[in-house]
DNA sequence: CGGCATCCTAGCCGATACTG
DNA sequence: CAGTATCGGCTAGGATGCCG
């Protein structure tokens, strides 16, 4: 990946691309969907805190890049599945990783918050 | 990283640790710090398009979260360099993986856009 | 040179209500 | 069950101007 050298600036149109990461639902989504196909109420219950709106509206961004296939089965109660397309279970790997990194540094950048705080707080 | 397997949701909770990667400028900065230190509008010049006030608050978040190391030498003119802290080298390495992620597949991502956009006008 | 303070806008995100 | 529509708050982030 040598676009991704320092002094190539790519990194800087790439993290455009990189703004869903921060969002709040779409890594819990991606990562929910890892095992298998889900329907819709069934994904509400399985990510606490999403309203249904937000979950419409992360599932059709998903859907629109290709990351989650949405299938419908047009029976009385309708019945809509969602499955990570191929693109998205590689994406998934990656949300995977990078929550394993946030994990195993979680301890160090809240201790290094707080000292910062602290510091910033006695000079007042 | 069992607590990232699906059923647990502690990835709803990391997910809230990862929005400042999300955001526009964290990843182009590390990157760029990563061959090593810089000054202030040395970086500024490194990061294109980015504001002084993007930079300044940007940096200030990395190095509260223990990321980046500030450095004042009180010469005159003042010189102030940064450089990447060893959590903010490996912060660093993940960037550039994901960044490698989204090169790899921005055509698809890209296709799979344009290609639900045409789907959805011309239902209209 | 390397900042901080202020104002302003766009868009994320939530809550609520309504529909096939 | 699986959505859509509407309203409104919050905040990321850009522009501008002043300071040591």
């Amino acid at each position: 990946m040598t676009s991704l050298d320092p002094g190539s600036h790519r990194c800087v149109e790439l993290s455009q691309h990189l703004r869903w990461i921060g969002d709040r639902w779409t890594l819990p989504i991606v990562v929910t969907l890892q095992p298998g196909a889900r329907r819709f109420n069934e994904l509400r219950r399985a990510v606490p805190g999403i309203s249904q709106q937000m979950l419409t509206r992360t599932l059709r961004a998903l859907e629109r890049d290709g990351l989650v296939c949405r299938e419908v089965y047009p029976t009385t109660p309708p019945k809509v599945e969602y499955r990570l397309t191929s693109m998205g279970a590689s994406l998934a790997a990656q949300g995977r990783e990078l929550g394993g990194w946030v994990e195993s540094h979680l301890a160090s950048l809240t201790a290094s918050r707080a000292a910062f705080d602290a510091k910033a707080e006695e000079e007042d």
